[in-house]
Order: C-alpha cells, then sequence, then structure tokens
DNA sequence: CGCGCTGTTGAAACTTGTCAAAGTTTGTGG
DNA sequence: CCACAAACTTTGACAAGTTTCAACAGCGCG
C-alpha cells in the first residue's frame, strides 16, 4: 500500500537533533526551560525527519504515538468526511505542533502533508507526559499550547461563521504576515507555499472566489500578487477591510 | 461595574462537592480513577458554584483560574471581535469542560453564558496541574479532553466550511440528539435551551434562515418542531441529508 | 390584557458558487 | 534545451443559496 510505502521510506530520513541549539527554542516547545531542563528534552526530542513537497508527515487514521514540532519548511493539515467533502483546517509554519489532534483517540483525525521540503522533530507522546510530570515549566507550557490551539481554532470559526470572501482573505494575509514577521522574514513580501484551492478549503471559499479576492486588492492598491508571490502594499487598509462591519 | 457585582454574587453560591459521589463521573475527568485518586480528585474540585438562566460563568477579559466541569445545565460560550461581531463556539452540557480557553493567555477568551438554571464544579487550574503530576491517568485523560475539544473545533470548521444551511442544521440537531442520549435522555425528543439566533450564530447562519430550515425538516416529515420543543422522526433521513453531496 | 420577545414567512437584493474558456507556470521526457 | 502535458490561475456569465428587510403570529410575563 503506498500509505505504508511512504511512511516507511520517510523512516529512514532520520536525524539526531538537539532543542538546545534549536534557534526555534523560543517558538516551540522548550520556552522557558532552564539549561538543565532542556537537556532532558533534548533527549526526549530524538528524531528529526525530513519530507519532500507533497509527503504524508501523518495520514488520518494512522495510530498516534508522536507530535510534531515544524523545524523548517510548511504543512497543511486536513480532515475528510464520509462523503468526500475535506477541508484543510490549519497550516503550519517553523516552531509550531502538529498532531495534537490525535491524542484524542490515539489515532491521527487529519492528514499533515508538506507544503515544501520540510523537517520535524518527532517527539514521542508518552515520553513528553511523563517528561513533564517531571519539568513544571514543560508540562504548563504544552498545556498553553494546546489552549492556544483552541483559540485558535475559536478564531478561524468566527472567520467562517461571520466573514465574508475578501474579509476571509485579508485576515487570512495578515495572519501569515504577522507569523512571517515572528520568524524574521518581511512581513511584507512573501510566498504562498499553497494554492488557491487550498488557500480556499482553509477559508471555506471556492478557488475562483479567492483568485477573484486577490485580483480585487490588487485592483485597489492593497497589494501586488503575481502568482503566488505577494507582497502587502497597505496593511492598514487590510486590516479595515478586515474588520468591516458586515451591515 | 455590573461584571464584577455579577461575578461577586455568584461567589456566594458555593457548595461542597465530590466527583467520587457524582454521577457524571463516567463523563466528566474522574474517567479511569481508582478510587484512592479519586479521593485526590475530590480534594481538587472543592467548590461548586450555581447559576441561574443569563448569568455568566466567566466574561472574556477576566483572568483564568479555574476550568469547569457542568454538572447540571446548559451553556453557550462566545467570543466577540472589536467591529462588535460575535459568535456562539459552543454548547455544554452535563460532564462537559468550560474554560480551556483561558490556558493560554491566563485571560478568558471568550464569555461562558448559562442558557438555563445551571451548577458547575470549579476546579483550580494550577491544582489540576499539580494532581496530574501525581495522577498519570488524570493527566492523561486531561490532555484526551483538551485534543477532543480541538477535534470538535475541526468539525465545526468543516461545517461552517463546507456544508449548506440545511446540513448545518441537520449536523447540530444529530449532534445534540447524539450528547442527550450518551446523558440518559431521549436522542428523539428533547427541548432546545437556545434561541434561532444562537443557534444561527453557532451555525454561521441568520436566524431567518434557521427557522426555515426548521420549517423545511417539518414539511418533510424529518422532525416535529414547535418553538423550542423537537421531535426527530427520521434520524436518517436527517443522516443522510448532512451528508449530501454538494455537487 | 397587552407588551415585548421570539419565531415564522415572503420578496427582493446580494454574495458566492458553478460552468466554461483561455492564459500561465511547472515539470518531464525526448 | 525544447516541447508538450499537467496543474494552476484568471476572468466572464449565469445560477443558486443566503441575507436583508419587512410584516405578522404566537407565547410568556407582568
Amino acid at each position: 500500500m503506498s500509505t505504508d510505502a511512504a511512511t516507511a521510506r520517510l523512516a529512514f530520513e532520520v536525524v539526531k537533533t538537539a532543542c538546545s541549539n534549536c534557534n526555534l527554542r523560543e517558538l516551540c516547545l522548550p520556552i522557558g526551560l532552564d539549561p538543565d531542563e532542556l537537556k532532558k528534552l533534548d533527549e526526549l526530542v530524538s528524531t528529526r525527519r525530513r519530507l519532500k513537497r507533497g509527503d504524508f508527515l501523518y495520514r488520518a487514521g494512522q495510530p498516534f504515538e508522536s507530535i510534531y514540532a515544524v523545524r523548517s519548511g510548511f504543512f497543511k493539515t486536513d480532515v475528510m468526511i464520509e462523503d468526500g467533502r475535506d477541508q484543510v483546517t490549519g497550516f503550519q509554519m517553523a516552531g509550531e505542533l502538529l498532531g495534537l489532534d490525535g491524542i484524542s483517540s490515539e489515532v491521527h483525525s487529519c492528514n499533515a502533508i508538506a507544503l515544501e521540503d520540510s523537517e520535524v522533530c518527532a517527539i514521542p507522546f508518552s515520553h513528553l507526559e511523563s517528561l513533564s510530570r517531571q519539568v513544571h515549566m514543560l508540562q504548563h507550557h504544552f498545556h498553553k499550547v494546546m489552549s492556544r490551539e483552541i483559540v485558535r481554532d475559536h478564531g478561524v470559526m468566527m472567520l467562517l461563521g461571520t466573514m465574508r470572501a475578501e474579509e476571509r482573505l485579508a485576515a487570512f494575509l495578515l495572519n501569515l504576515s504577522q507569523r512571517f514577521k515572528a520568524r524574521g522574514y518581511s512581513p511584507a513580501e512573501f510566498n504562498l507555499r499553497m494554492s488557491r484551492d487550498e488557500i480556499g478549503s482553509y477559508l471555506g471559499l471556492k478557488l475562483e472566489t479567492v483568485s477573484r479576492a486577490f485580483s480585487r486588492f490588487q485592483e485597489e492598491g492593497l497589494l501586488a500578487v503575481n502568482q503566488r508571490k505577494v507582497r502587502i502594499l497597505n496593511t492598514a487598509g487590510l486590516r479595515k477591510l478586515m474588520t468591516h462591519q458586515r451591515s
């Protein structure tokens, strides 16, 4: 089966890694740990996996064993229901965690797919639980990370439930911009790693609607778009559009 | 300020409670604990609070200190953004937890409001963290509960992003039905605790659209609705409608 | 008994989706 | 390195679904 084949192939690409000299430690799990504690975490995060664009990090239905921290690259997660409908539930970049949805049923509930060549750190979950019984700060931070995911999801629900197409796209671009900025990249100019269709799926819109919204933003001088290259020309304008009352 | 007044008033309505003789223990945090561990949890869950319909359990912006388990009654949570838009993010019933969103920033990120007279158990979060360092099963179960909330949110995102009005309402009713059933109530006949407007807010629809969908379901013999009293006549029909491919 | 709140229904307006066609980029194999 | 195919993007015209606005009905509470 190609699922297993892909997974097996990935297992070869394993590299030793360490949080203590990772430049994402301020974004990722190690926040607030002292050097001693960080050393313990190093032991926990034993393996790194490289993925090529299009590879699955995991698939819905596979047993859950580890969560993953993105070291580099870009991912999407998507869920699928029986009738064939699917939706992108999130895009993850460096320092962000993947796989939290699998804890509840011990089976992954979504697919995680690399949108560009990427690396992740695998964190065996049972080890994380036992270490977080010793390291209070790690325990607390992990709870915060899970909670933050819930808050983020509420934000997406708000977006899907109350915003119109252009507001959604503006919110999406501003969010991306802010996340690139937090990682030291330009907040104004970046390459989208995902297609119009994937953006649309995330935003609850058809790809044509996304494309039209991009064109409209360009006409209005809010941004310069060329295919997947985006330059934000008027952040305030986008923000105003995003929060523009509906009625 | 009426916010503080309401909160202060609630603080009076405190009653001693115990998980070990709570008939919700199979739905709530205590799952899987042995009698010894359950005893420790009893000490943790020290207070019960009674709320009247319309009372706020907590408000967005208030400092986060405890999570709450619903003992009886019915709640909604909603988020609000600056421009005045708001959205119901969930409805909670007996055995379900409230307040998980507050962990990330130590401030509640939404409002929790009783939709009928209700009782909750307050669980001081720092105590929960320290107890869950001792009781592995509690730790693990708590992680599962948080993860389940993430999975649930993904389901709502799916609903909001890909389903049309009638599909959304069908999904909502089936979900309610199943939760009532799990609590020993009739899955086929129940009273809605929320208004059309609140349902609409949760489902990303206007109240008129919700109302029309109810009328349509009634015309088609799927259910009998009278105001807030609902009787499901054809579960399979609702399920089929819910999963009916869009195109 | 009447007032206010909630729910229902109709018609028109608006937003987004659907279908279709053509342009553009990317990747592959010769 | 070119040629061609496949995948992705843009744009237009029309259709469908949902919201908006408005009027009215029903229920519950004082």
